[in-house]
RNA sequence: GGAGAGGUGGCUGAGUGGUCUAAAGCGCGGGUUUGCUAAACCCGUGACCUCGCAAGGGGUCCGCAGGUUCGAAUCCUGUCCUCUCCGCCA
């Protein structure tokens, strides 16, 4: 969220920021609504100030006097309450539109819609094949890494089985992340996989509604969460920090289940898009001052990772129309996947985000500065480090040899034990143990 | 899942209807004293909203949400969380 007086004050910037990030909320009606808002709350002050002034005079006043003082008592507060309830019904409305308007954004953000910009390219060159490359699709099946058909029949479109290398590639990526965020001084966690809808919605996502990312819990107000994003964030809510812990650098590992309603028919092949995979994330609390540097930090290492696993990538700076509400900035890697498309693309893998005090002011994470009264909110980023299932599309589509294998990168052959996953024989996949 | 206890400021912790306008300690800040450091002593120290140029004033907040009352940290109901014991369980 936005400061409220900040808004107030600059009712024609943040419209301005609305119509860039192609966001429909009513900063007109917020104005007016708030307006009426500070005006009401005045008043009620008042109606307290005076119930108080009386209550006291109660306690010190003779018998004689108590009932007729008491039923003024009684007036002042019916009156006050009637205030109460008028002010909540404005609140209501005033938090929804609140809640709506979306961050301001990096003056050097590219403005508009379809204006991503290209910032740089990754390490490693494009590869070239001499033989028509599969995509993760094929390979994964012919190499017994992937099962589609077993996710749905268990849980539906959207879900898999990893199996065998597939696997080990799984522990493997999040140890190599978790080994090179951990020389960082990351704090590494494994989170909850469930939050509670109070802190989803602090992050910034809607739990509950038609267009909702999040799967609920029924009867509970719990969700599955969409990213350790939301854990990690949700760690330090309603805390007040000294400026001298800052900044705070968290890595974490959950699964991540988006329900990705409306996404049919977008890139929905294989791993791509899916309910459920596995991700490590960064996050970090900072001062104000530190969120710049603390952002570039992260992208830099979301880099570092993909330059290590040989993957070619860009960076790419987000345009406001597709930051989400929260971001201030955002720049993403997408990795280039030869078997997508008809030429090979690019496609998102990582993404970091600066969401400067926004989810803060919503989740309460202040800091103080000593020597100095009141506090100030934090700065909060996020960024993947690696997210398994777009990290293996990668992987496998780059990596893969005219004979239908696939070389591991170098850095994950110690952590795997081979440097290859080569088509099973039939005599080996015999002896592999059937499940009933 | 059952029984019990409890959630109070940055922390510990007192407070069972009206000077609670929340004690005290720790911590923190300032000062005095002082070869240095430490100790001792003195003073000051919650958050948020709002009015005011300022000094200062007002309101809200004792896990959260309701209720009783002129008045609630205190009484009542619900809810969440923590701890102890029992049961179940990887």
């Amino acid at each position: 969220m936005l400061d409220r007086k900040f808004i107030l004050e600059n009712a024609p910037l943040v419209k301005e920021n609305c119509l860039r990030r192609k966001s429909p909320a009513d900063v007109d009606r917020f104005v007016a609504l708030e307006t009426q808002r500070r005006a009401l709350q005045a008043r009620l002050d008042d109606l307290n100030r005076q119930a108080n002034e009386l209550s006291r005079s109660i306690g010190k006043a003779d018998a004689a006097q108590r009932e007729a003082l008491k039923a003024k008592g009684r007036e002042l507060r019916a009156e006050a309450q009637a205030a109460e309830h008028e002010l909540a019904g404005l609140a209501a409305e005033l938090d929804a539109i609140h809640r709506a308007i979306p961050n301001l954004s990096h003056p050097d953000a590219p403005v508009g819609e379809n204006a991503n910009r290209e910032l740089r390219r990754g390490k490693t060159p494009l590869p070239t094949f001499n033989f028509p490359p599969r995509d993760h699709v094929q390979l994964g099946e012919q190499l017994d890494l992937i099962d589609l058909e077993g996710g749905a029949r268990v849980a539906g479109h959207g879900f898999y089985f990893l199996k065998n290398e597939a696997v080990l590639l799984e522990l493997a990526l999040q140890r190599y992340a978790l080994d090179v965020l951990l020389r960082e001084v990351f704090t590494p966690a494994i989170t909850p996989d469930l939050a509670r809808n109070e802190i989803l919605s602090g992050i910034g996502y809607i739990p509950r509604g038609p267009e909702t990312q999040i799967y609920s819990i029924a009867d509970s107000d719990l969700s599955l969460v969409a990213t350790a994003e939301i854990t990690l964030g949700g760690l330090l809510a309603d805390h007040i920090l000294e400026r001298e812990e800052l900044p705070i650098k968290l890595c974490g590992i959950s699964h991540c289940y988006r329900t990705e309603a409306g996404a049919h028919g977008r890139a929905t092949r294989g791993l791509y898009r899916v309910h459920q995979f596995t991700k490590v994330e960064m996050f970090a609390f900072t001062t104000p001052e530190q969120s710049e540097e603390m952002l570039e930090h992260f992208c830099e290492l979301e880099c570092r990772l993909f330059d290590g696993l040989g993957i070619p990538y860009r960076v790419i700076d987000t345009c406001t129309a597709e930051l989400g509400g929260p971001a201030y900035r955002k720049f993403d890697l997408e990795a280039w996947m030869p078997g997508r498309g008809e030429q090979g693309e690019f496609g998102e893998v990582t993404s970091t985000s600066n969401c400067t005090d926004y989810q803060a002011r919503r989740l309460g994470i202040r800091f103080r500065n000593k020597h100095e009264k009141g506090t100030h909110f934090v700065h909060t980023l996020n960024g993947t480090a690696i997210a398994i299932s777009r990290a293996l599309i990668a992987i496998l589509e780059n990596y893969q040899q005219a004979d239908g294998s696939v070389r591991m990168p170098p850095v994950l052959q110690p952590l795997l034990g081979f440097d290859a996953i080569t088509p099973k024989t039939q005599a080996k996949r015999d002896a592999a143990p059937h499940s009933s």
